[in-house]
RNA sequence: GCGGCUAUAGUUCAGCGGCAGAACGCCUGACUGUGGCUCAGGAUGUCGUGGGUUCGAUCCCCACUAGCCGCCCCA
């Protein structure tokens, strides 16, 4: 029989590095709380067609990425419908936005995620088919506010602190506006135009983009077309008034409280929905994937959807990436790689006390200890060494200890063993 | 989807066209109620999968699968 293994692109996560995911996880939530946020939970599986009228037909990911499949129907008066697992988080929560009518309330939705998606790549350093994805989305009717360059400010101010608040140093922030619904399509014409009559002179990938997807193509590493490059036109020349009104008070406020980042008039996302403000948190130390996060506002999705007008700005944050980082950087303030030590190893001497010391966890457990429970099978020699492994402690209950409610402990890091009564073994255990 | 590199013990890796290796880890003992350190001994394995060349393949060739790195794209 072919063993069985992980599928490619996934794999399996394991103690004590989970401890690390919950540590990140535990920081998202408790920073992500102190700005309103509330947490959403939508389906892993969605119809395609939200993925494809949101994220965009032409896009690699809905194009080629997705992992998509026919749900059969299962009586007559059923039919079939076109399911995919969400390659992005985004969609599904303006999805859910709509269909629970949250602009009725009036209010800001400030919503965050935490979950795995799937896109169907190549694997590589910090890129897998399953990924999690850490990421927020405030969105409201814009009587809310909604439309405020100050919620813009506000996403971004919130994950530098988060960021500072996990401990990574040395990110970068790359701000960008691609403007208004309106300004993005006139200053795609007119990119399209200005590279008619040059692309012939660029590498084969840019003469591709050029093509399909000409923003990308401001995104280009080849040293090449660099001159080409300088010459196209910028959008910054192409946003209306308001729109660069909106990106000069998002800076203002990011400068008032001293969030420090960088203007790139090439940067442009992948997702058709962005407008006006696009930014991405990058990192050194993440190879060719140095995007740790990456987000913008959609003021155009939820109508895009068939919803009302709710403007709104998100992100979206690698987790997968973020623990290489934490992993590569050694912060302090994360768990280690190493294993986490129970406060006491608890030793039965003998099969006989084997119910007694389960008696015996279960009342140090009850208390808040960690408390890992031996077998009276080991021999001794054998309870210690495993101990001293797993535990700070060990406690022997022998039939002494049993008899006269006064157990051995000893501690590993002290080599220091004492005689504890039963009933003063927590508070001795919560100080060694 | 494309290109390069890789796949050998639980782990990290060496190796060779003719008996399968090291380190760490694991097990046993020195020490029948005492770990770490030390010493003595021991067990590891479809050499990724399938085919081919060869008297003989873990080694050479091909395909496949998976991983890493890069490209495309993207978080």
């Amino acid at each position: 029989m072919t063993l069985l293994k992980a599928v490619r692109g996934t794999r399996d996560l394991l103690p004590p590095e989970t401890e690390l995911w919950n540590h990140v996880e535990a920081v998202t939530r408790r920073v992500f709380a102190r700005y309103n946020f509330g947490e959403i939970r939508t389906p892993i599986f969605e119809d395609t067609s939200l993925f494809a009228r949101s994220v965009g037909e032409e896009t690699d990911i809905v194009s080629k990425e997705m992992y998509t499949w026919e749900d059969r129907a299962r009586a007559q008066s059923e039919k079939s419908q076109s399911l995919t697992l969400r390659p992005e988080n985004t969609a599904g929560v303006v999805r859910a936005y709509i269909e629970h009518n949250l602009g009725e309330t009036g209010l800001l939705q400030k919503l965050y995620y935490i979950g795995p998606q799937f896109r169907r790549e190549r694997p590589q350093k910090g890129r897998y088919r399953q990924f999690w994805q850490i990421g927020a989305e405030v969105i409201g009717p814009p009587s809310a506010g909604s439309e405020s360059p100050l919620r813009d400010a506000e996403v971004l101010e919130m994950l530098s602190s988060f960021l500072d608040e996990l401990g990574i140093t040395g990110w970068n922030l790359v701000l960008n506006s691609v403007g208004s619904s309106t300004d993005r399509p006139k200053y795609v014409a007119a990119l399209r135009q200005a590279l008619a009559p040059v692309k012939d002179r660029m590498s084969p990938d840019n003469q591709r983009r050029a093509e399909t997807n000409p923003l990308r193509v401001l995104d280009s590493k080849d040293p090449a077309d660099e001159a080409i490059i300088a010459t196209l036109p910028k959008i910054a020349d192409y946003l209306d008034e308001a729109s660069k009104a909106h990106f000069a008070a998002v800076c203002a406020a990011l400068d008032a409280c001293g969030v420090k980042y960088e203007v790139n008039p090439r940067l442009v996302r992948g997702l058709d929905y962005y407008t006006r403000t696009t930014f991405e948190f990058t990192h050194g130390g993440l190879g060719a994937q140095n995007a740790l996060l990456g987000g913008g506002r959609y003021d155009g999705l939820s109508e895009m959807l068939g919803g009302p007008k709710a403007p709104g700005i998100g992100f979206a944050m690698g987790l997968d990436r973020l623990i290489l980082t934490l992993q590569s950087a050694q912060i302090e303030s994360a768990p280690s790689a190493s294993a986490i030590l129970a406060d006491a190893f608890v030793a039965p001497l003998g099969e006989q006390l084997n119910a007694p010391a389960l008696k015996l966890a279960r009342d140090l457990r009850r208390q808040g200890l960690r408390i890992e429970l031996g077998d009276g099978g080991f021999r001794i020699k054998k309870s210690f060494e495993i101990a001293n492994k797993l535990a700070r402690n060990i406690i022997l209950l022998g039939e002494d200890e049993h008899a006269s409610g006064i157990l051995t402990v000893k501690n590993f890091a002290t080599g220091e063993q004492t005689k504890i009564p039963r009933d003063q073994l927590a508070s001795a255990l919560q100080t060694r």
